[in-house]
DNA sequence: CCGATTACCTGCACGC
DNA sequence: TGCGTGCAGGTAATCG
């Protein structure tokens, strides 16, 4: 489910975790995810402290005192849980341990906080579509992060930008706003949620809404102001998941995902007095959603 | 250069 | 119950 939102939430739940504890042990339990795991993967991270963990885009950052800046992808299924070592218990022993574990379970950190809490955070990703590279400089020079283009947080993300961004695309409009040189975060649910928003049609071409006049003009500001919104809605609903989704924290995914469009193919459209329904059709070998009737 | 298609890998829901 | 089929949030390589 890793869409930037999604990410996002994963950084801060293991924010509290990892920022400023010591990586007693790192453990790749298989040679490669999507790529191989860089040289001496453990040895250059054990015994490291962690300083800040980022995000950019849908990768997410983990700095450490004096070493490489791990770069670390979900792909389409990865997820982390955290173990933590309760006082009351046989030192090792972590207490979520039974659950769904063990499958799957490719990379392990072993870390302890300031305090001397032990703690384990697990990645874990059936697909094995996730990555974790090192950037031995600032990661945003890294080749994997320095093509991405804007991020769709904050204001950055207007009109006027948005348009000059499209501006002789003739690509159709859903099939440029998944591609993460433009903007960099969205995925194929956000970018169904967002065209939804802004009533404008996956199948319009891209550029017909950047070009000059009052009309289009008025499209690539609400085009802009839907992208910001839908992604500042899931962060703030901390993420959305389908199926059983982890959290970084462990717990089960507490959003019940509300989606207007996504996966909701034969509904009759949410937007009031419209009157149409959701289909789904296929772009690019992907599904999107949208409704024909008010998503011109 | 660009855009569309395919590959990567496992799990799950579905129909028979 | 079991098997085949299609589909799934990701990026990157390949093809036209």
């Amino acid at each position: 489910m890793p869409e930037l939102p999604e990410v996002e939430t994963v950084r801060r739940g293991l924010q509290p975790v990892l920022e400023g504890a010591r990586l007693v042990k790192v453990e790749a339990r298989r040679p490669d995810l999507r790529f191989p795991f860089p040289e001496r993967f453990s040895e250059r991270l054990t015994g490291k402290t962690v300083t800040a963990l980022g995000r950019r885009a849908k990768y997410l950052t983990m700095y450490v005192d004096d070493g490489p800046v791990l770069i670390c992808h979900l792909g389409m299924s990865g997820s982390f849980r955290v173990e933590t070592g309760d006082a009351n218990e046989m030192p090792g022993v972590f207490h979520h341990e039974r659950s769904k574990s063990a499958a799957h379970d490719h990379v392990v950190f072993d870390v302890a906080s300031p305090e001397g809490r032990s703690s384990r955070v697990i990645f874990n990703d059936p697909r094995r579509f996730g990555f974790m590279l090192f950037s031995e400089g600032a990661p945003d020079t890294h080749p994997m992060l320095a093509g991405l283009g804007v991020e769709p947080t904050g204001n950055a993300l207007d009109g006027p930008l948005l348009a000059s961004l499209l501006e002789g695309r003739r690509s159709p409009l859903k099939a440029a706003l998944l591609d993460q040189r433009l903007i960099a975060g969205l995925g194929n649910i956000y970018v169904s949620e967002a065209l939804w928003r802004a009533g404008l049609s996956p199948l319009r071409e891209a550029g017909t809404i950047a070009v000059s006049g009052k009309k289009a003009k008025g499209q690539s500001e609400r085009l802009a102001e839907a992208i910001r919104s839908v992604i500042a809605d899931a962060i703030a609903a901390g993420g959305s998941s389908l199926r059983d989704y982890v959290q970084a924290d462990g717990s089960l995914g507490y959003f019940q995902h509300s989606f207007a469009a996504y996966d909701r193919e034969g509904e009759p459209c949410a937007k009031a007095g419209c009157g149409g329904h959701i289909e789904r059709i296929v772009q690019s070998g992907r599904s999107t959603f949208y409704c024909r009737t008010c998503q011109r």
